[in-house]
This record gives C-alpha cells, structure tokens and sequence, in this order.
DNA sequence: TCAATTCTTAAGTAATTATTAAGCAGATTA
DNA sequence: TAATCTGCTTAATAATTACTTAAGAATTGA
C-alpha cells in the first residue's frame, strides 16, 4: 500500500507520515504543489492525503488534475476549520472523503481505512515478485517461502525495488526514500554501493538475482 | 472472542473483518472451503461467518463438517438473495442464524450479538496462542494451564501481542495502545524495553519464549 | 492513610546495524 | 590504450538500538 502525503506544514506533515507509515508499505511527502504533483505523475498510490490548502499552487487544482489522469487512488482531503466550501468542492471533484484541522492522527488513519474498504483502492499483505515474498505486517521477506533475514534498511531497499519494479532507480531517488528528505543535501552515496552490495549477497545466496545495475543511471530490480 | 469469517469475495470480507475487529478480540478470515476448513480444525472460535456460496467447495458442506466435529461455535451463514434453500438447508444442518446479502454490518453484528447472548457460545471469552491462554474476563494468563502472575501493564501488552501476532509493531505503536493517544509525540520509550523485558522473562520462564525483536522495527509475537 | 505493588526514570552495558574509507575492477571516452 | 569515471568489495569505525538492573515515583487497594 502506497500512501501520498501533501501537506507544507513541515511539522504536521511529519506527524502523519511517522503514524501512517506503520499502515503503509509505502508513505511519501510532498512539501509543495510542485513536489506533489510530480510525484503524482510519476508513480502510483492508494491514498493521496492532501491539504487543500497548500501554499504553492491550490490543492484544489491539484486534485482537478489528478481526478482529470483518472488515477486510481482514495483522495482524502485536509482542510483548515472555516473553509467549508473547499471541502464540499473537493468532494464535488471526486475527493473521497475530508478532514478537518485540528484532527487525531487516528481519526485520519480510520477515514483512510473506510475509503479503502468501500473503494476498489489497493489491499494486500504480503507483495510478491517472482519467487520473492514480502510479509509487509511481519516486515520478514522470503525466497521460494524460505526466510531470509534482512536488516531494516535492507528490506526496505528491497521494498522499495519490488514497489518499483522495471524502473531505472537513480542513487539520489533511493537515498532520498530510504533516508527521507535531508539526503537532498548530499551528493556522496558510498554507502548505498554497501547497502546494495549486503542486499544482492543475501537474494543471490537465495537464488534471486534481480537488482541489475544501470551503469551510470542507478539500478533496477527485473527478471532476466 | 474468536471469530472466523469464511467469505471468498475479497471486499466484503475485508469490510466485515475491519467492522468485526472492534468487538471480536481475535478476527480472522479465510478465503475459500480449503483455508475455512484448515483454520477451524486448529483453532477453536465463538463464532464462524460462513458465506455459504463459497466458490470452492460448498459453504454447506463446511458446515455438515463443523457439525459432525461437534465444534461449540456460533454460525452464521450470508446467503446470496434467492436460495432460500440453502438457508433452509443451512439452518437444518445446524446455523443459529442467516442474513442474505446485501446487509449492512451493524445488522450482521447484531445477529451475531444475539447468537453469542443465546448460546452457549463464548461462554469462555479466552485466547489462546499456543500453550498461552489468556482469560480476558479474569485478566489472568496461563501456559500449559499453569497460572503465570501479570501485572496490569504486562497483561495488556501479552493480550496486544497475541492479537497482532506476526505482526511488527513498533515501540511507538505499543506505547500508542497501551497508554493512549497523548504518546504519539514522545520520542522516549525506554520504558517499553523494561517491560518487554519483565514479560520475556515471566513468558521464558514458563516456557512460552514467543516476543521477536525486529530490530530497528519493533517486536513480534511469533512461533518458530 | 499506609503499605504493597507497579510503573517510570536513569545509567551502564551489550548487540546490531550503518557509514566511512580505501583499494580494486570494470566501463566509457577520447 | 591511457585516462577517467563509475561501481564493487571489504574491513574498520561510528552510530544507533536494545537489554538489564536498580532505585525513586506513582499508583493501587485495604
């Protein structure tokens, strides 16, 4: 499950993505509309939590945008207490269900759950690619229903990979999701070669093989 | 409180699960006549959901079986809107009650309701993991039958393990359901380390060593 | 209210995992 | 083919996370 949160309050955002992050497979941020936005069109969610009050650029238009891709994901909307037009808008343009600030992070959690339920959006526990199977509740990963033993950056690499599967992952892209934002920064990923390095030892001892390297790209996780 | 929910459309299931867990201490689910058939001769449940359209195998041939093994549980049989004769089947063959699809949940709750309250059913609200039995009225716990003392804390915190076995949870989702909404912005659980400590130890010494640290995850509560 | 139990804090230790760094190997380009 | 860039591997060091214990707070029950 891929969760999408756009929200500029630092802070807040910050919040629901540390809750949330225990229910999803996936859970990313976007900090502006850009961000937001470009996130969209590049990959798929199941849940865009999005504060229809952004600064850069309108939520508003951004969910136009999103609803006129037709993608399928749940769009819960986050608006502040007065603006009760924006909300009944937002549902007009097809949001699935709205929050108002200030809220408990587990009244979020349980809205997002209820769209889930009543919608055709995402829903399963366990991921699998080939002969690879990720327990996403137990956070353990198997090879041909064997355990392998991951350490956590190492199963969430291989997460990532599986939930990207086919596509060419650039060092910075991988940074940026396995070490959230700060790693903009950077411009030194040694430690990646490591981690990738731990993470293909483990699948080849197992018998998968998939991470193949992109010589001067990144790498991408495929069958031969 | 055990309840299985034998339905093979993917949704539905789900929804009624989700709505379920609230009253059920344990809510589990299987998806055709083989997974059903399995879970109910190792585990024992109150009350078991029987959609009696199950695609493989017939729902009503699930529960001639329930019934010949004498199993002491509540069922409650979905019937599709027309065969009023499965229902008639169904009840002959043992069901305490029907509800014909489509219903709403809280309907099916309180049927549910009804049967546990007219029945002998749940009559020992206990769960059990293995040789740990956890006596939810008492609030006691015992492994192979012998009592093992829990403090307050220590109980709640078996009885949450028990309820998500297999599954991660994090220092900061144990802290969230055993003291409330306020801790989601402590960043400070050391606290949780000694009990986890206090219950290994009382579970070790009696035999039951179940709680698994993920490291840099959390912990699980897993058989080998 | 007092005594007993239970919970939390704190501090030191142990274990695991992440990062750095350096040398090597393979690829690409001129 | 030399020069350069990119990636691989390994081992050491650093950082993080977990465990254990004991003592002081807080809570509970009589």
């Amino acid at each position: 499950m891929k969760y999408l949160i756009a929200e500029d309050e630092k802070e807040l955002q910050q919040s629901i993505a540390t809750y949330l992050s225990r229910e999803a497979n996936v859970c990313e941020t976007a900090s502006d509309y850009r961000e937001a936005s470009e996130k969209l069109e590049l990959y798929d969610y199941d849940i865009v939590v999005l504060d229809i009050n952004l600064i850069t650029g309108s939520g508003l238009e951004l969910l136009r945008k999103l609803k006129e891709q037709n993608k399928k994901c749940g769009v819960i909307i986050i608006s502040a207490n007065s603006s009760l037009d924006d909300k009944l808008e937002g549902l007009d343009l097809g949001a699935d269900d709205y929050i108002t600030k200030p809220f408990h992070l587990a009244e979020l959690n349980s809205r997002i759950k209820a769209v889930l339920r009543r919608g055709q959006f995402g829903g399963n526990d366990s991921i699998t690619f080939e002969e690879i199977r990720l327990d996403t509740l137990a956070r353990s990963a198997y090879v041909n229903d064997k355990p392998i033993t991951l350490t956590r950056k190492e199963y969430d690499l291989l997460l990532f990979f599986i939930t990207n599967q086919g596509r060419v992952l650039s060092k910075a892209i991988i940074a940026e999701h396995l070490w959230g934002d700060d790693s903009d920064l950077l411009d030194n990923f040694d430690f990646i070669y490591v981690h990738i390095n731990n993470l293909r030892k483990k699948l080849t001892k197992a018998g998968a093989k998939y991470i193949q390297t992109a010589y001067g790209s990144g790498y991408k996780f495929i069958a031969d």
